[in-house]
RNA sequence: GCCGCCGUAGCUUAGUGGGUAGAGCACCCGGCUGUUAACCGGGAGGUCACCGGUUCGAGCCCGGUCGGCGGCGCCA
């Protein structure tokens, strides 16, 4: 008999036929001649019965000493059954044992330090299987959209011989007696393929040495990039807001169960639709001062406030047009404004804060040098970056956002931990 | 980096006027004809993070070390 999986035969067309599964003891108790075990295999989990009267002695003892987590195969006739856990019940008529496992060691009780020191074995809980299909189906329909708007999908180097950005602090790895960095954003490289192939993006991990201590910072983290030729900051929210519905739409429609499973409220999703809020920076400035915050003119805004900020809002925030000393070089200045970058953050609703930052870079040579040189850096540290400048180049806008920051607001974790499966934190490098 | 909290059985924990360390889950044995991380009875399981000090006596008081969590700062 072919195997099956739990959530194809989860429905009445196969009652009363024999069906056979393969998959992991979920749960196991007994009442005197019955055996209840409830088996997880990738897809879903069912409840199987052994009764003593209608399976031989064998199948029962065997039945009688499965321990959780024990890799099972069994078969046997599907009812429909209503005090089953998903409605479906199979009664036994035989069982393989591939492997009687050890007493498990995650139990009812747990807390969210041992849960991160036994990950390995934590993956396999329903809460991290949902949190991983809807991390997959979030990258999917990313390349999906990309791949409709005629995006390359790249691979820019991880070793990078130096830093991107000034501020962020890099991981430096022994290379062969030279120094080398984590790369903490491929934006520069990204900046190099358009100009064959226009519009590229790649979803790679970034890795920054900040010693930042929060719920939505990890130390290695996967980065979605993207940079395309020929459109400009406003173009480039455009794109960003309709990807976001794309992701949004595609959990709505394959991940129900999932969110279900991680008790998220479908319908957050479903009113992420066109307009998204769009604000220049003054009045996300003006917007914490209502909420009583105390704001200069000018200041980068903490975790603390943009949670406060963006808590009551219902769809996600894009600030545009932030104050030049408050970002990096290569943002463009606004020609009409050039106190101000023609740059954009999204803030997440509901407390979430920060997701995407992006912008229209400088694509002018002089420009480019002129503010390498104000703040303080040194031309040569970025050769091939200008180099970019002098043959043929074009206006151009780029954009990096947050995979695991993203998963943690759409599926409304608590934690970007609980958003990747194998967190790196400042004091946690295993499993 | 700074501030705060925590470390007792495999897990979750109770336990300060200093006086033989207690429970639930998991595990082992037994019972139960519909269980929902069942229930009932029994059993086994502890260098109370580590080092030092005070004391007749320390899980508890004092000093230090290590590890973790949370917040701030930094940052995406």
């Amino acid at each position: 008999m072919d195997r099956l999986y739990i959530s194809d035969i989860l429905n009445d067309g196969f009652v009363d036929k024999d069906v056979n599964i393969r998959g992991w003891v979920y749960r196991w108790r007994e009442s005197g001649p019955l055996v209840f075990v409830v088996i997880r295999d990738s897809t879903n989990i069912i409840q199987v019965i052994f009764e003593r009267s209608s399976v031989d002695e064998k199948t029962f003892e065997m039945a009688k000493k499965l321990t959780i987590e024990s890799s099972v195969e069994i078969s046997g006739k599907l009812v429909k059954q209503n005090k089953a856990p998903t409605g479906y019940e199979i009664q036994a008529k035989s069982i393989k044992v591939y492997h009687l496992a050890e007493p498990f060691p995650i139990t009812k009780d747990k807390s969210d330090e041992f849960l991160l020191d036994i990950r390995h074995l934590w993956l396999r809980s329903r809460e991290m299987t949902a949190t991983l299909k809807i991390r997959e189906t979030l990258m999917e329909a990313a390349r999906d959209y990309f791949n409709e708007h005629f995006y390359h999908e790249v691979t820019p180097p991880m070793f990078v011989g130096a830093a991107v950005e000034g501020g962020s602090t890099l991981f430096e790895v022994p290379y062969f007696g030279e120094k080398a960095y984590l790369t903490q954003s491929s934006q520069f490289y990204l900046e190099a393929f358009i100009f064959s192939l226009e519009s590229v993006y790649t979803i790679q991990p970034s890795f920054r040495a900040e010693k930042s201590r929060t719920r939505r910072h990890l130390t290695e983290f996967t980065h979605l990039e993207a940079e395309a030729a020929w459109i400009g900051n406003q173009g480039m929210i455009d794109f960003e807001e309709e990807l976001i519905i794309a992701i949004a739409q595609a959990l709505i429609e394959k991940r129900k169960e999932e969110l279900k499973i991680l008790k998220r409220d479908i319908n957050v999703l479903k009113n992420i639709e066109k307009p998204f809020y769009r604000y220049p920076y003054e009045k996300i400035i003006e917007i914490g001062r209502s909420k009583g915050m105390a704001l200069e003119d000018v200041v980068d805004l903490g975790e603390k406030e943009e949670r406060e900020i963006t808590a009551d809002f219902d769809k996600p925030i894009f600030v545009y047009n932030y104050p030049k000393v408050l970002k990096p070089f290569y943002h463009r200045p606004d020609p009409e404004d050039p106190n101000h970058v023609l740059c954009h953050d999204m803030l997440a609703p509901e407390g979430y804060g920060e997701v995407i930052g992006g912008g229209e870079r400088i694509w002018s040579k002089d420009e480019l040098i002129n503010r390498i040189l104000e703040e303080g850096l040194n031309p040569e540290d970025y050769q091939w970056y200008i180099d970019l400048r002098k043959y043929g180049s074009v206006p151009h806008s780029g954009f990096g956002l947050g995979v695991d920051r993203t998963v943690t607001w759409l599926a409304g974790l608590d934690h970007i931990k609980n958003a990747v499966p194998f967190p790196r934190t400042i004091r946690r490098l295993k499993p």
